[in-house]
DNA sequence: ATGAGTGCAAAGGCTTTGCATTAGG
DNA sequence: CCTAATGCAAAGCCTTTGCACTCAT
């Protein structure tokens, strides 16, 4: 599985605000629809400028919502600000291309079979050093096609 | 080659500052040998707490030469504040345990298979992409044995 | 000697918070 | 209804910067 029809993705979100006690409210759906919509990583300055109807206030307090229900996730970049995107049950496993020049960030799939690897590596390694593997995260570090 | 020993590492750092066209001052050794020390990334808080004679400024402004001079690096974390860690040159390559809970980061080495296949698959997918790849980022994230 | 480096304190920029108002279930 | 959510403005926190002084070469 890769990603949700547009459709089941407001279902769903909906029904993890609900079991985190949270309630779906306009603004939220506005944030999920912003992220959906561009389906690349949003730094708040950006969602800002797409949606002058969101306060900042609100947009950080909804953001942090958002990603204690894991419906969004912060991304961590090379740079300074942080970037959200939908959380990854919603568009599915990916990784991200970071380049270091315009700050730019871009999802990208790698192959299964790396993925099977290093899920099977990083497991082994994780249980040796008594640490308890959530999820990893791997990011390619370089220059985008702009900025060659 | 996984490490230097100790007694290099600041012949190394002159050399790079020297190509640089920057000074090894008595902070910036400081700074590299408590770096070198702990042999984990440490927030700036950290190196504020353990040497008080570094002002604020100045080990700000010197972690900027000294990432710029390539002696240094940033790690990013799940969290708040930023790491610095010696350059991969010094310390050998390597990848980050992120404990979710208390943002500790501990240093790990994945099997030398593995970084290989990485290095390959990525090289083929960053070429696809139009990407020129520098370096990738690999982080477990999880919850360290103390925050079990 | 002489320009880079340093240190204090003040300014910046992003993020969080207090409190009165509004709206979701 | 009644509590969570919202919005404005103010406060916080980490980081950067101005400027006079000092040290490395």
């Amino acid at each position: 599985m890769v990603s949700h029809a547009h459709s089941d993705i407001h279902g769903e979100v909906a029904e993890r605000l609900r079991v985190a006690g949270q309630r779906y409210t306009t603004k939220r759906r506005t944030i999920i629809d912003l992220l959906a919509g561009v389906g690349q990583p949003m730094s708040i300055a950006d969602l800002l400028e797409r949606r002058s109807d969101l306060p900042q206030s609100s947009l950080y307090r909804n953001l942090v919502v958002l990603e204690e229900s894991g419906v969004v996730s912060k991304v961590v970049t090379t740079g300074d600000q942080a970037r959200y995107e939908l959380a990854e049950h919603l568009t599915g496993h990916h990784h991200h291309l970071l380049c270091s020049s315009c700050g730019a960030v871009r999802d990208v799939v790698v192959p299964d079979a790396l993925e099977h690897e290093l899920d099977n590596a990083l497991g082994k390694l994780a249980k040796r050093e008594g640490f308890t593997l959530d999820r990893h995260r791997l990011d390619l570090i370089g220059r985008c096609s702009s900025c060659q």
